[in-house]
DNA sequence: TAAATATGACACCAAATGGTAATATGTCAA
DNA sequence: TTGACATATTACCATTTGGTGTCATATTTA
């Protein structure tokens, strides 16, 4: 299949898909809705919708002749762990620079006594 | 142009790119060596780090004939920081919920006086 | 200087992507 | 039950993407 990350970092990469994403921060919304802030077809946005649904970026939720769609934290916490690895990564950096910097100045109080 | 955060999201969106940057957390590389854990054409990882560079995931520096690719924090912070305003908008979500259960308990505990 | 090495620059190709339009299906409401 | 409405399905199109191969250029190094 494709991994959580995969899924979630394919529908995040197109512009139009992170709009909707921020959009359907403010209410859940039908296609329709979704579709009213674009200038694209429906048959466009649905596209979309599949895809953030795939990511496991939005859930679907028929209702009647309608489809809800709601943000869903899964697909965003996968990406966001991912990111996070590179984020410790320069702390750890940064940290032994800190050290470095502390040691540095710590050799040079010691050559005057 | 293009905003940071879509530089970033574009080139986190195929595997092989999120598999250099892992690579690069190791340690800096020039091309060959970053070409030499994958199973495809010098050509192809060239593109691959070129698309890194344009959304300021990695720096790129020349050294000789050779070309030093570093992990660069400016792209990953972009994508982060987006990421990261909906895991605000989900802790808000949670904490309202809690409130919400707990106003529930309070009035039931006042119902038996 | 000549050969080996590392990369750059193209042209090309198949498949995926982002969009359209037309048509079909299911559901609500008068 | 008959429209009207929301969505589903399908076929089609242009562009982008991820890959290849070939040849050129620049830099070491024997």
């Amino acid at each position: 299949m494709m991994s959580a990350e995969q899924g979630a970092f394919r529908a995040l990469a197109d512009p139009t898909r992170r709009q909707i994403l921020m959009h359907l921060g403010s209410s859940d919304m039908t296609i329709a809705q979704v579709s009213d802030h674009f200038d694209m077809t429906r048959g466009a946005v649905r596209k979309h919708l599949t895809i953030l649904e795939e990511g496991n970026l939005i859930s679907v939720h028929p209702k009647g002749r309608e489809r809800i769609n709601r943000l869903a934290p899964e697909g965003i916490r996968a990406a966001a762990d991912w990111l996070n690895y590179f984020n410790r990564f320069w702390d750890e950096k940064l940290s032994a620079l800190q050290s470095a910097i502390e040691n540095e100045q710590r050799n040079e109080s010691e050559k005057q006594p």
